[in-house]
RNA sequence: CCAGACGGUCGGAUGACCGCUCUUCGGUCCCUGAGGCCGGAGGGAGGAAAGUCCGGGCUCCACGGAAACACGGUGCCGGCUAACCGCCGGCGGGGGCGACCCCAGGGAAAGUGCCACAGAAAGCAAACCGCCGGCCGGUCCCGGGUAUUCCCUCCGGGCCGAACGGCAAGGGUGAAAGGGUGCGGUAAGAGCGCACCGCGUCGCCGGCAACGGCGAUGGCAGGGUAAACCCCACCGGGAGCAAGACCGAAUAGGGGUGGCGGAGCCGGCGAACCCGAUCCAUCAGGGCGGGGGCGGCGGCGGGCGCGUUUCCGCGUUGCCGCCCGGGUUGGUCGCGAGAGGCGUUCGGUAACGGACGUCCCAGAGGAAUGGUCAUCCUUCGGGAUUGCCGACAGUCGGCAGUAUCGGAGACAGAACCCGGCUUACAGACCGUCUGGCCUC
RNA sequence: GAUCCCGUAGCUCAGCUGGUAGAGCACUUGACUUUUAAUCAAGUGGCCCUGGGUUCGAAUCCCAGCGGGAUCA
């Protein structure tokens, strides 16, 4: 026990409110995978984690145009899924990540969607080696 | 065995690893709180959670009331239900060989409207073609009388025409033409008469009733449309958990400007400003009286709102345009023990109700209830080895089928809750019944 | 979550007290003009969102569904 589970376990932060969609959106980085499209935004003084939230945040997007609710659902959980075991040892620190689900979320193949996330951190420039998590 | 009708149940299973959320227990950390973290145990989508089409609970508003009107809904009868446009049973009509299925199914002699085109006529009884009758006329034809013959004239018949009268069978139009079919009857016809069917009225019987049965009688009167207005009976205040409450924050929910209108009456208070007398004072100024009337207060009245009207009650009261700024994004509650589920039993044809026992059964919030893998199950496609059949015999074709490979597993995700309806849905299973075929 | 509105020609809309559906723009052809544009004349084009019902008859009335849009803290 190091005093500080949270950073240890480093646990994802979550994006909820839509200005911070449309900010994430608006840095125009981002890279689409037959899987998801993923966007990236770095910190800075107006859209930043609250004291204590985690240095890396998620938000997901499934639009009514991929299906209905259960479509949707499925698409957010498998997305939300390998974001948990890529993102937290491999994502740099100090930025905000969407992946937006599309049609080919379900039928992606998950170590191929596993694979297109590194890849999609390496071509934003976000990719950092380090130990997996278990 | 095949085809079909109705009702019901389920709607992938097991395991491993990694996660989410809620409840609870224990530990730990401090910034002591409804807190963070760690660990254990337990719970975690549906029959439709859907569409939001009805009905309720619940919450706020109008809650002072009432009556009438208006508006909306429902509509065979009886029952069930908290209630319903729901459900059950029955009746009537229609469909099916049958099990069974479908139907907004009150009133058309309370009144109004509509029924295009066609047709003579579309609602009130009339008559276009037509059929019939006698009379009159035409003198076209035939026969007869008179006469030798012809003309004329007379009688009878046919034909044609006009008006009159009788009829509604037939033709034709239409979705629909004032009962239908048949026989008699007649100048021709007609419920004119008769039989059957339909319809109306009356009586009796059965039924709580809708309605049904039987008999008598009338002699056809009363076309359709009310998912046209309407009439009758019954029901309904409005909005919705984004309801609503609390906490936190804030001076407050406003401010500026332009235009229009000059914003009722009365009473009292009354700023700026003006006037007067001249009191105090060196001046500034203060005091007194009058005018003035910003802005408040009270009363009456008016306008507007509470669906309309009446009595009454409440609220509100310059209007409009443009510009600026703030707030609303937060947290907690509402938020799950309920018209609750399951089982047994009793009453009831049933829907359903009673009693007893037992269980606690989701509570998210960019929105949890999962992700991945393996095995099994179901199903689809390919398919060796193998078996059977046929031709033929070194082989080929068909059928069945194992190992095995690949794919698929429907419709669909709670958002306050409940009862229904409607719509979507791969497949599996159970029960009852109907028709047909075969065997005993 | 709740409330409400709309589906008609290629496009924008009428028609909604039931009786065979119209306007403007667009398109085609012709005239005018050296040609084009403009103008004039004529013409083409519709399962009236889908299914069922009432009615002799439905774009219209009733019921159910599908699609699209707006509003509410």
């Amino acid at each position: 026990m190091d005093g500080r589970p949270t950073l240890r376990r480093r646990k994802l932060g979550r994006l909820k409110r839509r200005p911070e969609f449309l900010a994430v959106a608006g840095a125009k980085r981002k890279w689409a995978a037959p899987g998801f499209i993923l966007q990236a935004r770095r910190h800075d003084d107006r859209f930043h984690p609250a004291p204590g939230e985690s240095e890396l945040r998620l938000g997901l997007t499934a639009t009514k145009k991929i299906g209905g609710a259960v479509v949707r659902n499925r698409a957010r959980r498998r997305l939300r899924a390998a974001a948990a075991a890529v993102l937290p040892g491999h994502a740099a620190p100090g930025h905000d990540l969407v992946l937006i689900a599309r049609s080919g979320t379900l039928t992606r193949g998950y170590a191929d969607l596993l694979a297109d996330l590194a890849t999609g951190l390496r071509r934003l420039g976000l990719w950092q080696d380090g130990a997996d998590p278990p």
